[in-house]
DNA sequence: CGAAAGCTTGACAGCGTTCAATACGGGTGG
DNA sequence: CCACCCGTATTGAACGCTGTCAAGCTTTCG
């Protein structure tokens, strides 16, 4: 798990974007230099590709430039995604969006989802979805009295599925979010 | 002026960008299906182009697969930056934020500056920037109280330029935002 | 001129931040 | 093995900001 965010002053960061086996962590620059931070939360194996070589490879292959775009694009959209989240949802919401979000993205990669790995800090989480720790901690245990997640361990959460809040599309999804 | 966005339940909606002469309102789709809603906030002039024959393009002329991937970098890093908008400043940093970002963005593009047309209305900043838009207007009281405005009408702004808080990284922005 | 829509302002409740104190857990050294 | 210590997580209380509801106000358009 990488996080891909952007450094302001104080040591304060916020975290654009988080990456999962599979995805693309480079792209990100332009005229040299690098848009965003990227660090590694877990151990993570990265491979690295020479830009002049993949520059050369694009002009051959048409698929490369294909597979470029739908990374972008992808990533473009996970953020627009977020950006919902934190725009328009409380900060419980908030939490147990990106917990449903986390599920649905390890049970596409084949990573066990019950319980569900945490590997990031609770400022790490704050640093995602815009909130201070001591909201993290109070979400967490809001979202545990009513009984929709478990918590194992600080690190280790099992999401109990309510009636008719499964995945499901971020429109309705945050309609459902209302939690009348 | 364009507004990409999404839409919600209830009529609600995020915008996501704000897309100004120049820019580019496409690419954003995969597998058939847009990503955005994209909505004219002015009158507008747009350049189609076929896909298909965009597609063919790109094979022969790198030029062309470079020139869209730039774009697509583009909206990611604005998207990432209004992400660091929305989660991290108030209210009011967040509207003076994005009326320096503005102002920076006419510009570039040779538009007037003095004053700053604000074409969309309150509703729109709000669904912009995270905020309803009763709070919107309270921002642009404090600001004008503050001197840090000029509200010619609701829809035509000067900015007064406080010593040290020009145009500016992002980061450094954000510790100036601190408004101590 | 009247009506409708958008903008502004006020009052109040609720949520989230802030500051502070406490609990938990992992690691080290005795 | 236990005591201690540190970083992290949780909990508490008070305050401030923002959402909400409601009422005026301005502008636009018929």
């Amino acid at each position: 798990m990488l996080a891909r965010s952007i450094a302001l002053s104080k040591g304060r960061r916020q975290i654009v974007d988080i990456l999962l086996p599979g995805d693309t962590c480079g792209f990100f620059q332009s005229g040299g230099g690098h848009l965003f931070d990227c660090e590694a939360i877990t151990e993570a194996t990265t491979c690295a590709i020479d830009a002049s070589h993949l520059r050369k490879l694009r002009i051959g292959c048409p698929d490369v430039g294909k597979a470029i775009d739908e990374e972008l694009v992808c990533a473009a959209k996970r953020m627009a995604e977020h950006l919902v989240t934190v725009g328009k949802l409380s900060a419980t919401e908030r939490l147990l969006h990106f917990l449903h979000w986390l599920e649905a993205a390890y049970s596409e990669r084949g990573l066990p989802t019950h319980p569900i790995a945490l590997p990031m800090s609770r400022s790490d989480i704050g640093d995602y979805l815009g909130m201070q720790v001591e909201t993290v901690s109070r979400a967490f245990a809001s979202l545990k009295k009513r009984d929709l997640v478990g918590l194992l361990s600080a690190e280790q959460v099992v999401l109990r599925r309510r009636p008719g809040s499964g995945p499901r599309r971020l429109g309705e999804a945050l309609g459902a979010s209302e939690m009348a």
